[in-house]
Parts: structure tokens; C-alpha cells; sequence
DNA sequence: GTCAAACCTCTTGTATACAAGAATATTGAA
DNA sequence: TTCAATATTCTTGTATACAAGAGGTTTGAC
């Protein structure tokens, strides 16, 4: 990808994107336009176009003459969000399986390995780190461009979502569990289950439907969802 | 949805934006923004926000200093993308299968029909239109108003590119063949056989890959792809 | 005391002015 | 003539000024 100049609006949109997905903004809020000028020491022009740039990405909502306001899904929402998020994942899986070269099985191993080191030291913003690694990199074997930048822009969205659901105990040995089975399916390309095990790491289901819900309502009880 | 006051911005956006899906603009063209905002009777300002709003939805790029520029997808990427897009209505299908009313369920035939009228009248652009709605009610009857919009931003990504594959003769027959499989799938609720069906509805394989490679080497013969 | 209407203030939307970087033309030398 | 360096022009990026709508407040009537 070309290397864009320095554009002050677009420092403050990875600004903006970084504070809005490491969740600093409470749902309904409104991101006041003077206020974060003065606080980034520019002009309202650049924050605006950051503005329609997040809009647009749909990680902020701007309602006419009113401002931008932080929208966080309703729970319904999220869901229909995640599910999504499952097929896009198991559609890079199963293109993985067949097209993954020796060079990204050997990141995406080591990825694995420093996510369940990073839980045996108790250190989740690692975790959290190389799962998110970990997933980038089954975006790219997918080998199709288009795809994995979708991917990615609906991960970088979940964000302040999967890192609640990530506080629910218990989830992890299994959530490790099928970072193997995926690795393992990979290796022997078999594009099914590689698609198959991706679908149910990532799908809101079950047991996890239920925690889910549980850190929903304590995030944004304002909502029924 | 919420209805927005008018922005001169937003109307804006929308001429561009229809601008480019019919196609007005050549692959590599740049969009002059003294020239557009004449040509509008606008200033710059609402200009530019649209501009970064269509860069967002990747209609057109932003290159930092240089300007807008629209780039036609490489041939790689447009069918990567159509690949993706396959994918995204083969789950709205199989979801609709489930999910779909009784009363979507007339729209969509009614929809076939229709289509099945406009070729038969020859007229393409009522075909082009009918077609779309039948596109746009299966997003609805997925049930995932998520997905559906996921979709429905893709398909307008396309349209440009879906336009020229249907100037390649010999389709229609196939394609209303298509259209009545999904329909018996929907109505069967087989959601195995209305993803199927769907994606191969959409899916670039076969006969239709070369049918636009030859289309795209026409419409853009700069790029090798 | 409550409701409504007018007014005021505050915020967003748009236009314009100014700054700075790209692209291009021009001039000079080899 | 060709290449390179510099100057000029043109376009984008940012700041500021101005316009207009939304929301809240005050005042008045019932």
C-alpha cells in the first residue's frame, strides 16, 4: 500500500479510532467537536473529516445538526455483528487451508504458542495482542486482499466487544484448544473443518451467547437489546 | 432509520456516489474539487466530507496531497470481491431460508417476474433495476439487518462491474433459471440449496470468468490485471 | 403551578482565506 | 539536445469566519 503523507485529519482519525475501540467512550455520548480540537491543538476542519471517516467505517454515528455521538450496537446487533464476523473467518479459513504457505504456518504456530504463554503468565493484554496477531495472519493466508481487509475492519469494530467477552473466566483453555484445531486443519488442508472449527471459535453461541449477554448488560445497561 | 435534515454534504456524496456507480468516471480520473464544487454550486467544505466519506466505502482513494482519485479494482481484486460477495448472499440465503415471510416471499417472485418481463421486453435498464431489488429484498429476508447492509454497501461497490458482466449476451436464460432455483430453495426452506444456489448465482467461475475478463480488458485496458 | 411561545445560546454546517506541498515549466549548463 | 536545478503555479490541507438550526431557558398567560 502507498504511503500517505502526513495528513493531520488522518492522525487524528487513528486517534479518535484508538480512544472509540479501546471502549473510552460511554454509549450515547456525544465526541464534541470544539472540545477534542482543542485538546488535539487543531482546527475543526481535519477533526470533521476524521469525523466522516469513522462514520463511515461505522464506528460513529453522525446525526445531522447534532453532532457525532458514540452509538454502541444494541445487543441484537452485536450478535448479528459477531455472526458475520464467524462466516468472514471461516471463509478465510477454509481459503487458508488450501493456500497458506510453510512461512505463515510457522507465524501463525508462533502466534498460538505466545498466546497460551502470554494466559500462563496471566498477562491478557498480551493474549490479547497475539490473538489478534493470530487472526490477522488467517486474514492474509485467506490469500484474497479484498476479504482480509474486510476482516480486519469488522475485527478492528468487535473490538471493544470481544475484549468483554474475553473477561468472562473459564473461556480460554478452549479458545486455545481451537486455535490448535485450526492450526492442525490448516496443516492438513483440509478447508472444512478448517472453516468449521473458525465458524465456532468466533460465533456467539451457546454458553457464550449467555456471558455475552451477562457483560452487555453491565457495559450498556442503558439499552434492553 | 433516522431521517437526516438535508447536508448539503450528504446530497453531495449521493451525486458523486451515483456518479461513479453509472460509471461516469474513468479508471485513474481525478476528481477536481474546485471544478465539482462549481459545477455543484458549492463551496469546497461539503465537497471534501463527501469525499471522505465515499473513500471510506471505497469508492473512491484519497491519496494525501494529491487528491481523489477513482481506481478501478485490478482485475485480481474485482474478483476477489465478487468472491466475497458470493459468499455474503449465499448466507443471507441460507439464513432467508429460515427467516422469510410469506410476505417477502411475493416480493421476491414478483421481483422475478419482473425481471423476467424487462428481458422479454429487452428493456435492460428496468431488468438492471429489478434485478437489484430482488438482490436487495433476499438481504432483507436474511433476518441479520447487519449482513444486510454488509451486502448491500458491497453490491453498490460492484454495480459498475456487475453492469458489465450483463452486457455479455447468453446470461439471461441462466440467470432467470437461477432466480427460480433460489426462489424454490427459499420456499422449501432449504438453506443449504438457497446458499448453493446463491453463490453460484453470484460467483465469477467458469464461462462468466471469461466472459469478464474479456468485458474488463475493455473497460479498462490500461491495467493488466 | 403548568404549559406554551418566543428568545437566546450553543453547536453544527458552509464558505472563504491562508499555508504548504506537488506538479510543471523554465532556465542554465554540459 | 538533454538533463538537472530552480522557480512558478496549481492543488490540497488547515484555519477561521460566518450562517443557520437545535435545544434550552425565560417569560407570560391561563
Amino acid at each position: 500500500m502507498r504511503i500517505m503523507g502526513t495528513r493531520i485529519a488522518d492522525t487524528i482519525r487513528e486517534r479518535i479510532e484508538q480512544m472509540i475501540v479501546t471502549g473510552e467512550f460511554a454509549d450515547g455520548e456525544r465526541l464534541d467537536e470544539v472540545k477534542l480540537a482543542e485538546q488535539f491543538g487543531v482546527s475543526r476542519t481535519p477533526l470533521r473529516e476524521a469525523f466522516q471517516s469513522l462514520a463511515a467505517s461505522g464506528l460513529l454515528t453522525l446525526e445531522a445538526r447534532r453532532g457525532a455521538f458514540i452509538r454502541h450496537p444494541d445487543f441484537v446487533e452485536l450478535v448479528e455483528m459477531f455472526e458475520v464476523m464467524a462466516e468472514l473467518e471461516a471463509m478465510c479459513g477454509f481459503r487458508a487451508a488450501r493456500r497458506v504457505s510453510e512461512q505463515q504456518m510457522r507465524d501463525i504456530g508462533r502466534t498460538i504458542e505466545a498466546c497460551e504463554a502470554a494466559i500462563a503468565k496471566g498477562d491478557f493484554d498480551e493474549y490479547y495482542r497475539e490473538n489478534e496477531t493470530f487472526h490477522h495472519l488467517l486474514y492474509e493466508a485467506s490469500g484474497n486482499s479484498f476479504l482480509a481487509r474486510e476482516a480486519a475492519r469488522l475485527h478492528k469494530r468487535l473490538k471493544p466487544y470481544r475484549r468483554m467477552q474475553l473477561r468472562v473466566t473459564g473461556r480460554m483453555p478452549q479458545s486455545m484448544r481451537e486455535h490448535r484445531a485450526i492450526y492442525a486443519a490448516l496443516e492438513k488442508s483440509d478447508s472444512k473443518a478448517a472453516a468449521a472449527t473458525l465458524r465456532q471459535h468466533v460465533a456467539i453461541q451457546g454458553e457464550r451467547f449467555n456471558d455475552l449477554m451477562a457483560s452487555y448488560r453491565q457495559m450498556a445497561p442503558r439499552k434492553a437489546g
